[in-house]
DNA sequence: TCCTTATCTTTACATCGTAAAGATGGCATA
DNA sequence: TATGCCATCTTTACGATGTAAAGATAAGGA
């Protein structure tokens, strides 16, 4: 109360979370007020993780900060670091939650595909759908230097992603691929896949395709262009 | 050079210019004395151009501000904005410049080319060669959000690059490209070949390509695994 | 009951981008 | 030559951010 005079802790003032209920808090809370908002979140670790995942869908990577995650989350700005150590920590349990999103998409996509050819298509059309309906989360997984791979949980989900890739290329290749040692074409036939989805993808979200786009036949979209890619890419990889 | 010796990159800070000796430096400059800083710089723009892109490479993306620019040029920190506006100008212009950069060493690489196969392997390399040599630049040119392209300078240096990327294709299509309108065919071609490059350019630059590089035979280079993914996918493509 | 500990808030600070006002000197013009 | 305009650079100031540190509060065990 006196700081918003004094010192203007400056973001409270549009929003005031706290204000609406100023006894609610301070006071000795009634043990059946669970509604109110306590000094103990409960759950805080989880909410801010889904206050980030908006914020980022919201306002994009630029927008992503711990004080703006904190604000959509209605708790003081440094709460976030007991949970998250830095702003690394939260950005990075954020894209691990990506990357388990990501996965699944694909895993699910690629179950569904009946022929073999679908099965060629399914994963990496789901790859390009997963970052257009999700572009901030994409971006964040792949265009943040600010990422710490050494913690457990990004590790594992991009490593499992990286796994999902191998051994579709694996199975279309019908030589599973060991998790050890590769041969210098199964290594260019991973890198390639990957370079090209991955590729595609960046440069679609950025916008760089545009060019291509507007000169092909009117009304051509990003997949049929994806499509075209890859069926000139597979076609001849395929067993007849 | 010399500029950068009477000029001088020290930092401001020691010196306290105005406080301690108000008369010293703001008397009349001797015309003879030009080992002290004038207050005018002279060709302050590209100086800052220069010091920023000694910025990104040292201390990369992450420390390219405009306060930290200033002060390698060892001028105010305010003094960028009159040449660039805001950050968006001067890391706009500043990627303009890698553009055209960018540009040369493929266009040059390609000029070398003398048997077909070459031809097709040479643009792709040399565009790999650029982003390992200036992953600052690459990285301020391909994953910046913080770009202005209604710049004249840099939309009409990324425009040549992907009009130089186009002709390739073309060329090695035996059918050149028209500017106005591409078929589906064509446009997949384009897309596919700048989404492999810029693909692999990234998962490289971004440690996600050690994963592969690792399992295959020991002392397999980036560039041998870029030249197997390129030659599987150029071969069917070369008149014998 | 009391004390320890985890959780959250408050306060503080350095750095950043940017706006605005002041200082300086080159340059055209009289 | 003298004068005034104006581009250039500096100073000052403000809000926002990440992060550290200290304070406040609840929860749970001794």
């Amino acid at each position: 109360m006196a700081k918003s005079i004094t010192k203007g802790e400056t973001a409270r003032s549009p929003r005031s979370p706290r204000k609406t209920s100023p006894a609610s808090r301070p006071a000795r809370r009634p043990a059946a007020a669970k509604t109110e908002t306590p000094y103990h979140h409960g759950a805080l670790r989880e909410a801010l993780l889904q206050a980030a995942e908006r914020v980022l869908e919201r306002d994009g990577l630029a927008g992503l900060t711990l004080r703006a995650v904190a604000r959509e989350a209605g708790v003081s700005h440094a709460a976030p670091t007991h949970h998250f150590g830095d702003l690394t920590g939260l950005v990075s349990e954020l894209a691990a939650i990506g990357f388990r999103q990501f996965n699944a998409a694909m895993a699910s996509s690629s179950d569904a595909a009946t022929s073999p050819l679908e099965r060629a298509l399914a994963r990496p059309k789901a790859y390009v759908a997963y970052a257009q309906a999700h572009p901030g989360m994409y971006g964040l997984m792949f265009r943040t230097e600010r990422l710490d791979y050494s913690r457990p949980s990004l590790h594992e989900a991009a490593e499992s992603s990286f796994a999902g890739l191998a051994n579709a290329i694996g199975a279309m290749r019908q030589e599973p691929i060991s998790g050890k040692a590769l041969t210098i074409e199964q290594g260019a036939a991973i890198a390639r896949a990957w370079s090209m989805v991955h590729g595609f993808t960046m440069l679609l979200l950025d916008g760089r395709l545009e060019d291509i786009l507007e000169r092909l036949p009117a009304g051509t979209t990003a997949e049929q262009l994806l499509e075209a890619i890859l069926k000139s890419t597979v076609a001849a990889k395929l067993p007849a």
